[in-house]
DNA sequence: AGTCTTATCTATCAATTGTTCAACAATGTA
DNA sequence: TACATTGTTGAACAATTGATAGATAAGACT
């Protein structure tokens, strides 16, 4: 039995072991569909993590592939990187979230409660908030994007219900005070996650899950209490 | 009068007027010590803007001088890295802040005002904001450094200012929950830093220098009144 | 079993980039 | 003016890295 170089090689990787065992040479070929996917997902990892810096050599290191099989698939790095945007933003992005915040029978402090929880759980992703922030970092064009669909779908709805919960007419554009405003709340939120994934730090127990609810509802009422008596009374 | 290569390669460089109008040669020597600031300096610049794995060549280009000058200054790549975040870092924290909240003669209200208005001043900057983050996304050790003071030195004060404009008792270490209600404020406000210097937004009409003020002062009302009626009743 | 498609690999290239070093020249000093 | 010091440069190296292309072989179909 005669090991060919081929297969020295491939006993660093992950189908190794059946290597090992068998003998039988390791490549295996997967469906188009199959693989890309399989390469998107780890590439997201990836960059997530090495920025989009990071070598392509060292991005199929953990998948048994070479590094040259990318370009089956996509056609330059730079494709690549787009479609790893492309999937992290678009395909996190709920559109359920608008319909939550339209609801008819919810209280506007149920529905920050319960779209900032689901929010966080959905953005405060590891990949999520570092390609964001390596997106923003280097090129704006693509976080862009994202804050598009925040200014344009969201933040009207979240300023409406909170003037609902001030008892304040809903009518007329949002002021420049209002947004700041809120966007002391959500920065505070996104923050989470920063700390957590940027700068990893652990938040609190791990043990109680409960514990990242509490702390966004806390900030969530401190948020309405207060736009009552900023907003409310006659202060400028 | 015969131009050299190496003068019409310094035509692009900042020296390259005077090159130009009297032909002397362009070299000029620096004393040590105001190279190595002006390159440091540069260095801040250009890592802020292109993260740390921006090119030497680029990064001296601006300069006027060869990237080979910078291993007269600095041994490595990753030395000069290492004294832009040491220079960055440590040069910024303020010992005022500490005696700010210390101070007999002002309310909660007042310290915590005046410590985050010259906070975001001194922090919220271009080059301190990315590369805390760079450093972030990297390797947490040197952001750690940060923090560190920000746990060590600020929070404890700003909780028990907190405290203090509750009318609560401050003795007792701060708990989890206060702190994280605290970092609600802190995250929202280093948010501002965030979206202007790595989104690239801005936040509002530049032509009012006194809007940010105004923002995060609306925010500190609120964290302090919401403070009061989170903690001082029976809630949770 | 034979054949075709194409997923995957090996070899290689060219550009980039951190680093070294000997030569050059600007400035101070005797 | 001559000399010594040292800031500064230019050429070159080696490692890295994105990209190309022809060879190889896995799997489908007949």
């Amino acid at each position: 039995m005669t090991m060919s170089f081929a297969q020295d090689r491939n006993a660093n990787n992950s189908i190794a072991t059946e290597v090992a065992a068998t003998g039988t040479p390791a490549r295996r070929r997967m469906s188009t569909a199959d693989r890309k996917r399989q390469i998107l997902d780890r590439a997201i990892q990836y960059f997530a993590k090495h920025g989009i810096d990071g070598q392509l050599r060292n991005l199929t290191k953990g998948l048994g592939v070479t590094h040259t099989l990318l370009y089956h698939y996509f056609p330059t790095k730079d494709a690549l990187i787009k479609a790893v945007y492309e999937d992290v933003f678009e395909s996190r992005w709920k559109p359920e979230w608008e319909q939550l915040l339209d609801d008819k029978h919810l209280s506007p402090e149920e529905k920050f409660n319960a779209f900032y929880i689901d929010y966080s759980n959905t953005v405060l992703t590891y990949d999520f908030v570092r390609i964001l922030i390596f997106s923003g970092l280097s090129d704006h064009s693509i976080s862009d994007r994202f804050f598009e669909l925040l200014r344009d779908r969201l933040l009207p709805r979240l300023i409406r219900e909170t003037r609902k919960h001030c008892g304040r007419s809903t009518r007329g554009k949002p002021s420049q005070r209002e947004l700041e405003f809120l966007m002391g709340l959500h920065g505070g939120i996104f923050y989470i996650g920063m700390r957590r994934w940027i700068y990893g730090q652990a938040i609190y127990d791990s043990g109680n899950p409960n514990t990242e609810q509490e702390i966004i509802q806390d900030r969530i009422r401190s948020y309405l209490i207060s736009a009552k008596s900023l907003f409310t009374t006659g202060t400028k």
